[in-house]
DNA sequence: CGGGCTGACATTTTT
DNA sequence: TGTCAGCCCG
């Protein structure tokens, strides 16, 4: 057996796959066998070292790569013993324990769990209540702020503590308020899945303990791509056994602007200093020439802690082709043409080729180019199949007859399909609901109950409460029902093909409704659990391990798909599309220097993707939004030899210069604010002011901004805002939190 | 209350 | 260029 296991294994490999005890660090380069350690080290632990597949964790970063790995698994141990396994993502895990313990936090284990979609929804509602304007507090800007604090596990009083600016105190109004309507909802958003259980083995050593007790032996992949909590999860985990196997490579770090910390990587040997450390540098993937380039373009990095020399047996293959297009459309040209060259040399089939760019708006040109070539295709990403409107709203009467107290899918399809509840209604029981301080739900209850005292007219009330009594009935059903006859059963309750039919044309209704009739049909495979549990179990994949529309690599069709999402993929024929600047580097990326090293990595694991033949593409003109922009070749390309290249363009083409002034540089971020300017000594400053203290045209002083005028003010939520005119620009501040002076007399 | 129109606005994405 | 939110009118 052992032989078996270790045949056909390099000696790095192999000492990753038999160093049994202790912590172990595997920095693989790409294309370097990594799943394949992976799985045959939980092998090796299982049928060699006699470890208990019970007590083997394995945590992933996607869905996709925990099935994938469970499939290896299958093959190399059989499907008994792999069943015992724990192989999932960190989401997954967790909420599997919280279902079990939460009760030790003093929640339910019923919660539901917010998605992204969910989340911007409550938040809308949050700061309509907080009378904070959308425009001017972007809601996604303050979720981001939350989810960072979160993945520092900075609670919302503990955040209002160390608030710093404007944004940092709106952050935290709506924090708190966020976090206590996810409460009373009985809902948890993502980042609670893992700050939650966090919480739960730091409240509770004798769950940490029974949990450290169970998994000895713990696997985590990706690890550059963890964030903190995760770190922490993992650190309190391994803590006891101290048998962490993690595998990962800094250079294909591409997900610190979602919290991703390189930082556990890089320090995990100081974490463990006893840790043994393996580099899987040989690649089985590309050509020499492929690898010479991106080799190239990731030592001109500044970063590098465990610089890897990746080399391979494949042989020096063909150059990598830089292509310098005159525009856009003609790279979408390029691109169709050479794939239909190399299919009509036999070189390759459709599926051998994937077109790689950096925003999703790029596919567009090259979809009509492979449109016309008659070129059979697939794009990657989009809109997911449980993201679709008609998906949620079905979705949320589910979860509705899950738990009614979910607010979210309450206001989602209180008037869905349409009966007569409008935005003032739904605000009217908000605020009410706000007054009682109760859920939504609770609220409806109430409504039905003898009070006269409640703010609706006769119609919006009856509406209000045929749509309770509608979820009061789904609710009692969920026990009783098969979960496929509770669909059929809400759907024709509440006539949803209708009100497709009735909102969209008919093209496009048979759509969605066919949409409708997928997600009917996956809740066929729990018909085998107890009524009871069904809807449970099915919400629960819905919402953490749905992955319908995932890419399948059994057709075979040319593959087109964003960077990010390229990662762990490879293909014989590569096309990265775009490599200028403003789009690789992004231009959200150019200011900062963390940021910009971080999309020379996305270029990085685009190119190592390839198997057999790279193409570089850029072109020196662009539409962009509509608008014919030039664009200069990626400061990137300057990093790699161009001896590296085998470079072709279209007859005509002119280079675009280089942006004169770099839009980088290190001074463009590190600018101070302007020194407050002062012409009279100041008072000392005022205490938090009444009601509307200030009033257009006053004279104002800031600590920091220095001087200004009073554009406006207005009232929001017991305290000021004012908006001032300052020497450099408009700031809107807060009057209790920004300590504005008046300069002003009287 | 609901349907249709106009104007601002633009990464990357998993769970 | 395309989407989404807010506004206006029936």
């Amino acid at each position: 057996m052992a032989t078996d296991l270790l045949a056909n294994l390099n000696p790095q490999q192999q000492r990753a796959v038999t160093t049994v005890m202790g912590p172990v660090l595997v920095l693989a380069g790409p294309g370097s066998g990594k799943t394949r350690v992976l799985t045959h080290r939980i092998a090796y632990l299982i049928s060699e070292a006699g470890i208990d597949p019970l007590q083997i964790l394995a945590v992933t970063f996607t869905n996709k790569a925990a099935r994938e790995m469970r499939e290896r698994l299958v093959l190399l141990l059989g499907e008994t013993i792999a069943t015992d396994l724990t192989v999932g993502t960190f989401h997954a895990i967790c909420a599997r324990w919280l279902r079990r313990d939460i009760i030790h936090l003093g929640r339910e284990r019923d919660f539901v769990i917010y998605d992204s979609d969910d989340q911007e929804r409550l938040l809308k509602r949050v700061l309509r209540e907080l009378n904070l304007n959308e425009k001017q507090h972007p809601p996604r800007a303050i979720l981001g702020a939350i989810s960072q604090a979160k993945n520092e596990l900075v609670g919302p009083e503990e955040f209002a503590r160390q608030t710093r600016s404007y944004f940092d105190e709106i952050v935290a109004r709506c924090y708190a308020r966020y976090q206590s309507l996810l409460r009373e909802s009985n809902a948890l958003d993502f980042d609670d899945l893992l700050g939650e259980t966090v919480r739960l083995f730091r409240e509770h050593p004798a769950v940490l303990a029974h949990y450290q007790q169970r998994y000895r032996f713990l696997l985590v992949d990706e690890y550059q791509d963890t964030n903190h909590v995760q770190y922490l999860l993992v650190r309190a985990l391994a803590e006891r056994d101290r048998n962490l196997f993690v595998v990962g490579d800094e250079a294909q770090s591409i997900y610190a602007w979602r919290g991703a910390d390189i930082r556990n990587i890089l320090q995990f040997e100081r974490d463990y200093p006893d840790a043994t450390v393996i580099m899987l540098e040989q690649n089985y993937r590309s050509t020499q020439a492929i690898l010479d380039a991106a080799q190239a373009l990731i030592n001109a990095s500044p970063q590098r802690k465990y610089a890897k020399r990746l080399w391979t047996t494949n042989g020096k293959g063909d150059q990598v082709v830089l292509y310098e297009a005159l525009n856009d459309e003609d790279e979408a040209q390029f691109v169709v043409g050479e794939i239909l060259r190399l299919i009509a040399e036999g070189a390759a089939r459709p599926g051998d080729c994937a077109i790689m760019y950096r925003t999703n708006a790029q596919s567009r040109l090259v979809e009509e180019a492979l449109v016309q070539a008659h070129l059979p295709y697939q794009v990657v990403g989009g809109v997911r199949f449980y993201e679709r409107k008609e998906v949620k709203d079905v979705l949320a009467y589910l979860r509705l007859a899950a738990n009614p107290y979910d607010s979210v899918s309450l206001q989602r399809v209180i008037n869905w399909p349409g009966r007569g509840i409008g935005d003032r209604t739904v605000n009217e029981l908000i605020v009410w609901a706000r007054q009682l301080g109760v859920p939504l739900y609770q609220a409806l209850s109430e409504l039905a109950g003898e009070t006269a005292d409640h703010p609706f007219a006769a119609r919006p009330r009856s509406a209000l409460l045929e749509f309770y009594a509608l979820i009061a009935e789904f609710n009692r059903l969920r026990a009783v029902m098969a979960l496929g006859d509770l669909i059929d059963y809400i759907l024709a309750r509440v006539e949803a093909h209708a009100a497709l039919k009735r909102e969209y044309d008919a093209e496009e209704a048979d759509d969605r409704w066919r949409n409708v009739q997928e997600l009917r049909n996956a809740a066929l495979s729990y018909a085998n659990l107890p009524v009871e549990h069904q809807l449970a179990a099915f919400l629960e994949d819905v919402a953490l391990v749905a992955d319908v529309d995932s890419l399948d690599r059994n057709n075979d069709v040319v593959t087109c798909i964003t960077l990010h999402q390229a990662k762990g993929l490879e293909f014989p024929y590569v096309f990265l599309l775009g490599i200028e600047e403003g789009l690789l580097p992004h231009s959200r990326s150019q200011t900062d220097r963390d940021a910009l090293e971080e999309e020379r990595r996305l270029l990085y694991v685009g190119m190592t993707r390839a198997q057999r033949r790279l193409y570089l593409c850029h072109a020196a003109q662009r539409a962009l939004f509509g608008r014919v922009t030039s664009s200069a070749r990626s400061r990137f390309l300057a990093d790699i030899p161009p001896t590296l290249f085998k470079l072709v363009r279209r007859r005509g083409y002119r280079a675009v210069p280089a942006p004169q002034t770099p839009m980088f540089s290190n001074r463009a971020f590190n600018q101070t604010p302007p020194a407050p300017r002062r012409d009279s000594g100041r008072s000392a400053p005022l205490p938090a002011p009444p009601k509307a203290a200030f009033f257009p045209g006053q004279r104002v002083y800031h600590a920091t901004f220095g001087e200004g005028i009073v554009v406006s003010s207005r009232l929001i939520e017991g305290d000021e805002e004012v908006t001032v005119r300052f020497s450099d620009r408009e700031r809107r501040l807060l009057a209790s939190f920004a300590r504005l002076e008046s300069l002003t007399d009287g």
